[in-house]
DNA sequence: TAGTTACTAGTACCAGGTAATAATCACGCT
DNA sequence: AGCGTGATTATTACCTGGTACTAGTAACTA
């Protein structure tokens, strides 16, 4: 079919702009324009793809929400803010521990949070309709304290990115220091096999 | 003193005006004109004698206390209700998967959910002031679903109980199905050499 | 070369306001 | 009757963050 290309580059940025939106639903679209570096008009025009309402719209829906109480909070499924993303090939996000992640006592992060971080990061990376951790194998360095941020950047083992387990590598650093390192092996769905195929969804 | 009616018609209004907007916080100007016969310039006299902001504000103030509290709760401190425990030696945690634990379109939970879960009892089973978890290496051995109350347990490495590492294994299972398993390296502070030490804090 | 898709640009219009300025009303007091 | 004062109303310019629509351009490709 015609302009596979753009049609990546559009799946591609619909999704941040869906995985950003979610994770930060208070952004404006002149705001999600600098983040992107395409017009407004693309911005909307993707909105309206992805079915995904005005600031004033989203607002009104949570305060509406949060008026009603009753309701289940819905929790944001993404730790950590998604700064980058190429889909299967890399990611990098951002998580600020806050006094919420940390052991009261010594001010240091609980372990799961920084874990959280690079698997919810392993997983967005995954380019498919499911993606789930199948293993992990992770390491600590050295503990992470309140209001330090922590950047994640990940990387997929480029072998992988047709089989239906991918191996994503995932670093977590503070300033230059590692401070937590995982191998995560992701369970890929249905790797449309031998491209072709149109997938319409996004992942969360 | 002068026009002491208006002032009580004004006061009176006011009152009843911040108990409309109160107990209807999405009414526009525009309708409380109608409500209270006025002018919409003396219901924005009115609001901003009162120190009540208009719509928007009221919507976006409502929906960022409710993203706030969403935002907060998701891993909060232990995951899981502890159901028993032997210090250094073992303890059993229950975890059940709503909602908000789960990817929406396949409602499968994220992996971090049943990490922290495993993590949490791990740290909780070592006696020590300090836990941190060093090391893990994990396996989600079959997806969790919506609803499924996860058990798990935790035993302690008995070799380990004095050394400043302690290796803690946990099984996690779905009725009488190993879902996850994982093999916990955890970090202990001083193990206050030949007891002796008075400890006060619980760990979190 | 024509056609499709993606993207950009620009205009008109909208809700729901803020801010500021001026005019008008109502009432009470002397 | 006339004046002052606070309450109210009217008017205008401007703002944000959009929607809706039309038109044009670039890139690729069949």
């Amino acid at each position: 079919m015609v302009v596979t290309i753009e049609r990546t580059h559009k799946r591609q940025r619909q999704q941040q702009l869906s995985a950003v939106i979610d994770q930060n639903p208070f952004i404006t679209d002149e705001e999600l324009t600098q983040r992107f570096d395409v017009s407004i008009q693309t911005i909307r025009l993707d909105r309206m793809e992805l079915g995904i309402p005005e600031l004033r719209e989203r607002m009104k829906l949570m305060a509406e929400q949060s008026y009603d109480q009753v309701k289940s909070l819905p929790l944001h499924e993404i730790i950590g803010d998604i700064i980058d993303l190429q889909l299967d090939r890399s990611g990098i996000s951002l998580f600020e521990v806050k006094e919420e992640h940390v052991f009261s006592r010594t001010h240091i992060a609980r372990g799961h949070h920084i874990f959280a971080q690079a698997n919810s990061l392993a997983v967005a990376v995954i380019n498919d309709e499911i993606a789930l951790t199948a293993k992990a194998d992770i390491r600590f360095i050295r503990s992470v304290k309140l209001n330090e941020k922590c950047i994640a950047k990940a990387y997929l083992r480029p072998a992988n990115v047709e089989k239906s387990h991918a191996k994503v590598e995932v670093f977590t650093y503070v300033g230059d220091e590692l401070v937590f390192q995982g191998n995560f092996m992701i369970y890929r769905s249905a790797k449309d096999s031998a491209s072709g195929g149109i997938k319409i969804e996004d992942s969360y």
